[in-house]
DNA sequence: AAGTAAAATTGATCAATATCAATTACAAAT
DNA sequence: ATTTGTAATTGATATTGATCAATTTTACTT
């Protein structure tokens, strides 16, 4: 038990989502004034927890762009074992990598309630045919998905250590919140602990004790799913990271 | 030791960047006919084992792709240690994720003697301002980047067993090769086990056994260097992969 | 071809984390 | 508010893979 405030919690409501139809948010790269893309939105829908925004195999037809929650990605393995690939947030866009026309790689399902931005890929590139600023927008959006992707990669691989894992995991989340200016020193897990040992490739007790052991010695402090970093300099500094200034 | 014959390995030669400038090879997805992309090329290069094609940090001014020959790619973690993060082959095209104009993510290391095309950044952005052909192109070949990623990335995250991990290794490469109309089931290991165990995040140690295990389990057979894939089958079910058809 | 340095293999031991098992806490629904 | 199922925690034990150490093999240099 601790003293954090969950009232406080997730109150800061982002407004983007309100205040365009697409453009900052969705395309953050594509600056403030994004009304051309207008009609590139299909619809916008809310999905509850746990159900599927799209599933690995069909045939791509939008782009889904998180105007508010969360989601997790994940594909069956070969062996039937479910392997979760990735936990995104408000301003993420799903689906980039299927543009070239074909299928979803991987399921998206919902881990709270969430309201999602259909994106139609036809009008998209309809309307980046006819206005270059919009494609060097998409090419600089896909590439900033890359390497967004590449720093993600930087946690999972190579030899860490369990708890260095965790640490790195968490200081991912708090900086994701922060680009997003969104409180990153205290928010709420919005996955299961079943779901960060599966990303992670830990079991879940590890992570339950991990959990225990970080708040022991200072680092968070953690009610349920709520979690607020107590210590984010000790954090970073156990977390191992992609040399962030080469 | 084994029969493997050394000789027979690695002699079918690519014609691909002899046959054309950039085209078929480095943009495969541009069709047969990408003569229109030979002023994109800067030049061409070779390097020899070891040395760097371009460092993390540095600005972006040309993606560079593999004409012939093999590359890691590597970042320095925060913690000092050295975290290699790809291995790249012929067709490969680096630098994609540093295409919003800023600098390469991580550092580019010749594993044995390579001879890279290196493409103008600023003359690929102008011919595709100008031609949407190649702008689609590009925008499919990023598209491509991130699908290939993403399942690059599926045999490092999960928990799975160092057997498991390794497979999935070998079996990655074979499929790489095997894209390229590249002997895969017959190839040299261009990269040490040092390497491999780095990038699996396994100690060395723990992959030579495992080469070891494997050969007594029938599952390869494998001379310093030189790998064969005796059981295709049986490695691809120890292998844990994506689903490939969902 | 010989010499040398680096890489790989193999063995023995130890530490980290998974697994198995039993409670406890939480959240959704009545 | 009570029930009920799910998620999380904690403990005890087993297993996997890391580490330390000693050779052996390979590759590079002269």
């Amino acid at each position: 038990m601790n003293n954090l405030s969950v009232a406080k919690i997730n109150t800061a409501k982002q407004k983007q989502c309100e205040t365009c139809d697409l453009g900052y948010l969705c395309f953050p790269e594509a600056g403030a004034s994004p009304d051309y893309l207008k009609n590139t939105v299909q619809r916008d829908r809310t999905y509850k927890r746990g159900e599927t925004v799209f599933r690995a195999g069909e045939t791509m037809r939008s782009l889904y762009g998180i105007c508010a929650g969360s989601v997790k990605t994940s594909t069956i393995n070969s062996d039937g074992t479910s392997q979760i690939t990735g936990f995104h947030f408000v301003g993420d866009i799903l689906g980039m990598d299927a543009l070239n026309g074909k299928q979803y790689l991987y399921d998206a399902v919902a881990l709270e309630p969430v309201r999602i931005r259909e994106i139609s890929y036809d009008r998209l590139k309809k309307l980046a045919g006819e206005n270059p600023d919009i494609q060097e927008s998409l090419t600089r959006l896909m590439s900033n998905q890359l390497a967004f992707d590449y720093q993600l990669l930087m946690p999972m691989v190579g030899k860490k250590s369990a708890a260095q894992q965790l640490a790195s995991y968490i200081h991912a989340l708090a900086q994701r919140f922060q680009q997003r200016n969104m409180p990153d020193t205290e928010f709420r897990l919005t996955m299961s602990r079943n779901d960060i040992a599966n990303y992670l490739g830990l079991a879940k007790e590890t992570i339950s004790r991990l959990f225990s052991r970080f708040e022991e010695e200072g680092l968070v402090t953690s009610h349920a799913k709520y979690i607020s970093i107590a210590d984010p300099d000790k954090l970073a500094s156990l977390a191992v990271l992609g040399d962030p200034s080469p």
